[in-house]
RNA sequence: GGCCCGUUCGUCUAGUGGUUAGGACGCAAGGUUUUCAUCCUUGAAACAGGAGUUCGAUUCUCCUACGGGCUGCCA
């Protein structure tokens, strides 16, 4: 690689929340950098004054952070290099711009976006659907080419309304090398004599992108597909500066799991899984959900996203953060759209559950209750977490599966009652009962000792009897060792719900006879 | 329509000019388990199609098909 040092930006715009796809660039960004002990850059690209969206800012740092991808500079980071916000930075594009026009190689234009229109709707009814401001068809257009210099600066005198275009030349080969795809090569002839400066002002993105990526000494240009058709410009245009380009290399991208087309933020509630990494609330009040708040960990989010499009060569699935950056390697990222696999994404999540110990696990849990105001448990959290990890794939899952750890029993599972509990088995639980009630040691072991006696001296199988236990301490029919259940619960509990469940059970029976 | 990019099991993917084309998710079967889950074992499942280069192509080239992106004073 270069001498210089690494330096990569994650540029959104502002414009709503940040998708799986963006968080995914900037994943890929921040783990670029830190292979190469380079600097991780947030630049927020507001060129669009008309399409600001209020929050949209503080949600793309917020989920940077929430992933553990904060920046090392940029836009709500601090840095060098700043401001890191283009509508901020103003004032620093109309020189380069002018520069352009200096050197011939772009020009003023005053057509209006009304007669604009009006050329491409003329040109589609005459069956051109795409009719482009280019080489040709510039000398009918209203600008510095085609007007007389007189008419120019007149109107330029006057305070006409004017964009600067770049002069396309006409049957040039432009070619690059895009890290992950090899040779990328258009002709000219294809490329249309795009806005760089705007009426209001402003640059548009291609001329900002250049001169901040410039002025901000980027070397690695990481962004996803949609940008490569322009690419070939963003190459002409630091040929026209005189300036060195950044490598490029765009990235694939994320497709919706049914049927063909990108991934949208419709996708993830018509079909279940979050598109977003944390929850947004549009301007109707209508909410999309989050990772986050759908109870992923940043972890196994993170570990989701680099292996869609990324992967290490061999059959390793699990990385951390860190893991994944000492691995990392944009050649190693495909060329094709992945679809997004929410059946996957879960069992990721399960997978970091499962890493976890009870301790963070029942932490989690705790903060978990309280951010949803839900029922505390008197019993420790911990040997809950413990029994319940095996089973569960979020965090909610341990707190819905473990009900029975949270508060009473107050239902009981029909099937297992009538599967299972038949007519003498009230009678055989309040022996049962009789014999716990005497149990010196309540551990697991002692419990499961004693009750294997029991229904030994009974003659009875554990597939006939155990069920009902459970029924009566649980209310349900499956769930982990009922042992180490009776443990947590303890005896007293036991005795309460047992009691408490022969007499609810006795009724339930005496109505449906 | 034009331009650009892509195409290995249902999905994410590994892979090489000669492989039984490998793994993971999901699915199915069996085992373990009081049950459910976990876990273990096994199974079904792919090189888009057609030419060419070659002794030999999934791998290289071209064409076709299909998919995607772009085609704004949006980014």
């Amino acid at each position: 690689m270069s001498e210089k040092k690494v330096r990569v930006r994650f540029a959104p715009s502002p414009t709503g929340p940040l998708h799986v796809g963006g968080v995914r660039t900037a994943l890929y960004n921040y783990l670029f950098a830190k292979h190469h002990g380079g600097q991780f850059i947030l630049r927020l690209e507001d060129t669009d004054q008309t399409r600001f969206v209020p929050g949209a800012e503080e949600y793309i740092i917020e989920s940077l952070k929430w992933a553990g991808i904060s920046p090392d500079e940029g836009q709500g980071f601090g840095g060098e290099y700043g401001p890191y916000k283009q509508s901020e930075r103003k004032a620093m594009y109309k020189p380069y711009a002018d520069q352009l026009i200096a050197d011939g190689k772009a020009y003023y234009a005053f057509d209006t976006p009304e007669e604009l229109d009006q050329m491409r709707e003329n040109a589609k009814q005459m069956g051109m659907p795409n009719w482009q401001y280019n080489s040709i068809t510039r000398s009918n257009m209203k600008n510095s080419l085609s007007l007389s210099a007189e008419e120019v600066e007149e109107r330029l005198k006057k305070g006409d309304p004017y964009v600067i275009r770049i002069k396309m030349p006409r049957d040039l080969d432009i070619k690059f090398e895009d890290t992950i795809r090899g040779w990328v090569s258009v002709n000219t002839n294809n490329l249309d004599d795009k806005v760089l400066f705007k009426s209001d002002g402003m640059p548009t993105y291609h001329l900002a992108n250049i001169v901040d990526d410039r002025l901000m000494e980027i070397t690695h240009v990481i962004r996803g597909e949609e940008w490569l058709p322009s690419a070939p410009l963003h190459v002409f245009l630091y040929d026209a500066f005189g300036w060195e380009a950044p490598k490029f290399a765009h990235l694939p991208l994320i497709l919706k799991p049914d049927g063909p087309g990108k991934l949208s933020k419709r996708d993830g509630d018509r079909l279940g899984f979050p598109v977003f990494p944390l929850n947004w609330t549009n301007s109707d009040g209508e909410i999309y959900s989050g990772y986050k708040e759908s109870g992923y960990f940043p972890d196994a989010f993170v570990n989701i996203l680099a292996f869609l499009g990324w992967n290490p060569g061999d059959e390793r699935e699990l990385f951390t953060l860190e893991e994944l950056s000492t691995e990392f390697k944009l050649e190693r990222v495909g060329k094709s759209g992945a679809k997004f696999d929410p059946d996957k994404a879960k069992w990721y999540n399960q997978q970091y559950l499962r890493k976890r110990s009870a301790k963070e696990l029942a932490d989690l849990l705790q903060t978990y209750i309280g951010e949803n105001n839900l029922k505390t448990s008197p019993f420790e959290l911990e040997p809950v977490c413990e029994l319940m990890k095996e089973r569960a794939t979020f965090i909610k899952d341990i707190y819905e599966d473990g009900h029975y750890f949270f508060g009473e029993v107050d239902k009981y599972d029909e099937k297992t009652l009538s599967k299972k509990w038949k007519e003498n088995t009230s009678a055989l639980m309040s022996e049962w009962l009789e014999i716990l009630k005497n149990i010196s040691s309540f551990k697991a072991d002692s419990v499961e000792t004693e009750f294997k006696d029991f229904i030994t001296k009974k003659e009875l199988g554990l597939g006939g009897v155990l069920p009902n236990f459970r029924l009566l301490l649980t209310g349900v029919g499956s769930g982990p060792s009922l042992f180490s259940i009776a443990e947590i619960l303890g005896k007293d509990e036991c005795i309460k719900r047992m009691e408490l469940g022969i007499e609810k059970i006795n009724e339930l029976k005496s109505q449906e006879a």
